[in-house]
DNA sequence: TTGGCATATCGGGAAAAGTCGATATACATT
DNA sequence: AATGTATATCGACTTTTCCCGATATGCCAA
């Protein structure tokens, strides 16, 4: 887990809004009917939306929250779901109260 | 405690080093003959001189740290000490296990 | 196999951060 | 008062981040 990349993951409203949202799936995003949030998360297009930002940003956003280990992701047909990675949220937790 | 503010401020290797730096002053820096670690903590210039970059990138990162309540500051004569504010890890540490 | 979605990637323009040297300010000493 | 030292602030330049629209890729359905 690379400090510096981690913290600017997070240094970013709608990043931190997004992993907020993927707290509670189901009472922020509307149902999906090819997929369970439980499992494997919540799609692209529904973050997208939900942001009021264009596509690729999040799409990019995305990817800086998944290659600094806090989301994780899976691909179903066309849709790629996102969701957290809790154990990265735990590493973060030990690297605040025992390295920093 | 502004989120986006303390991230942003995390997200610099010198200054993550500084504030590791801290933890142990009299392990990291030369003897202070004007001030004691414990009381003040470590002045700029002795920060300055560790980190190898210019003086006026080391005063904006102190304040930068400071503006986001990881460090706080104790003026005596000429000189500025830093030391670490346990409080504010201690808030960024809840942060992240409740608000993220 | 062609067309239509969902997502990813590319290229770019604007804003912010990184970093410097020069200058200003504040305090201390003579 | 004049000089010296420590820190803060300013102006500038470079690099990175923020976002976008356009295009590419991958998958599905007709």
């Amino acid at each position: 887990m690379d400090q510096v990349e981690v913290f600017k993951a997070l240094s970013n409203k709608t990043r931190l809004q997004i992993l907020n949202w993927l707290k509670s799936p189901a009472a922020n995003f509307p149902d999906q009917p090819n997929a369970d949030f439980e499992n494997v998360g919540v799609c692209v297009g529904q973050i997208q939306i939900k942001s009021g930002l264009s596509q690729s940003t999040i799409s990019e956003y995305l990817s800086i929250l998944q290659r600094a280990e806090l989301i994780n992701s899976t691909r179903v047909g066309q849709w790629t779901y996102y969701k957290r990675n809790e154990a990265g949220f735990e590493a973060l937790g030990k690297l605040i109260n025992q390295e920093l």
